[in-house]
DNA sequence: GTCTATATGGCGATAGAC
DNA sequence: GTCTATCGCCATATAGAC
């Protein structure tokens, strides 16, 4: 399957942006990527601002629908929550790019972008999630402990440069099936997990 | 007490490289803010790189010791922990530039940077955290449990813009005590939490 | 230590040919 | 739809006076 031209300036505008932020990349390292004139950049978006925005949308569109064969199933809600943390984690881990966006959209977005991110990207997952925990007999502030699970996971992977220098690190704590397992522990039964049982 | 310039010129780069990145601040305007020409920036420091760096190392070294009169107290270790949380969320909640340095770090920093970030900033800490953790009687994966805490913790603030458009919000959900309350609950004893006994 | 003035180059954006 | 050429502006950084 080929690219039309502005899906291949979306594409490589939201590597560049995610690695380098909005303010770092120019006009003209895009052009260069694309291997094509700034003028040209112009015919398709109407300015930086609106081609950042686009590629934003076009990152986000594309993964907002992966959960959703999670949340299909009939499976019982504990494995449900098992099963999408796992795929979050995976997610996460085998796009940086899209990682990197998130957390740049949390420090650069002002309220009018963080509301177009909430509603557009998270909001069915969010509510699929919290839908889960209150199934799971949790109905006590059920948002707050919703976003602790993508908040963790989300820092946690992102995080992994940082961790290698503090004490105690070993490489299983960067798998991702380890990540996972160990996260729905801490969720079903605290930090003590199953510790007791090995 | 009154600042010399260059402490000046430091603070005033903390806050505005937190609020808006590296690429995003022009010596220009950060000479403005401190009321200087921009030649005089440059008689304090060699060029924008390393008045950033400066600038990063600065804000860290203030929160470096904040946490010790937790770690120096003869609490029980779960008593340790929670204080470490309660304070934790406070200074991240009450100093945004030390909180969203560490979240452009986290995106900007090579190797090289992220070393000296977790060395010098996090590692006695961490180092802390993590023996009151094994302290607890949870001696697996003490690393990856000690970062967890503070993953989750860093995100679930970093997070409050966007979770006001999800579903369930409540303004109590970014209350301090409230923030502390539940990250140590779940910590102890997983997403249900002590929700039977009310 | 701070200023004014300036060198040098990259920036976003546009005009107009093809 | 893409190009070359260019405008006007702002960036980092320096020179030299006070």
């Amino acid at each position: 399957m080929s690219l039309s031209s502005k899906e291949h300036i979306l594409q490589t505008a939201v590597s560049l942006f995610s690695k380098q932020g909005f303010a770092a990349v120019s006009m003209r390292d895009l052009a260069k990527a694309v291997d094509m004139s700034t003028a040209a950049l112009y015919h398709h978006f109407s300015n930086k601002q609106a081609l950042y925005l686009s590629a934003v949308q076009f990152a986000f569109t594309k993964q907002a629908s992966a959960f959703d064969a999670v949340w299909q199933t009939e499976l019982p809600a504990q494995e449900k929550l098992r099963r999408f943390v796992h795929c979050f984690v995976l997610v996460l881990t085998k796009d940086a790019d899209f990682r990197c966006l998130i957390q740049r959209e949390l420090l650069d977005a002002d309220a009018e972008r963080m509301q177009l991110l909430a509603e557009g990207v998270f909001f069915e997952q969010f509510r699929q999630l919290a839908h889960v925990i209150a199934q799971l007999g949790m109905t006590q502030h059920v948002h707050f402990k919703a976003l602790s699970m993508i908040a963790l996971v989300c820092n946690l992977i992102q995080m992994q440069p940082l961790s290698r220098y503090l004490p105690g690190w070993q490489a299983e704590h960067e798998q991702v099936d380890f990540i996972a397992e160990q996260v729905t522990d801490l969720f079903m039964n605290g930090l003590k997990g199953s510790e007791g049982s090995i």
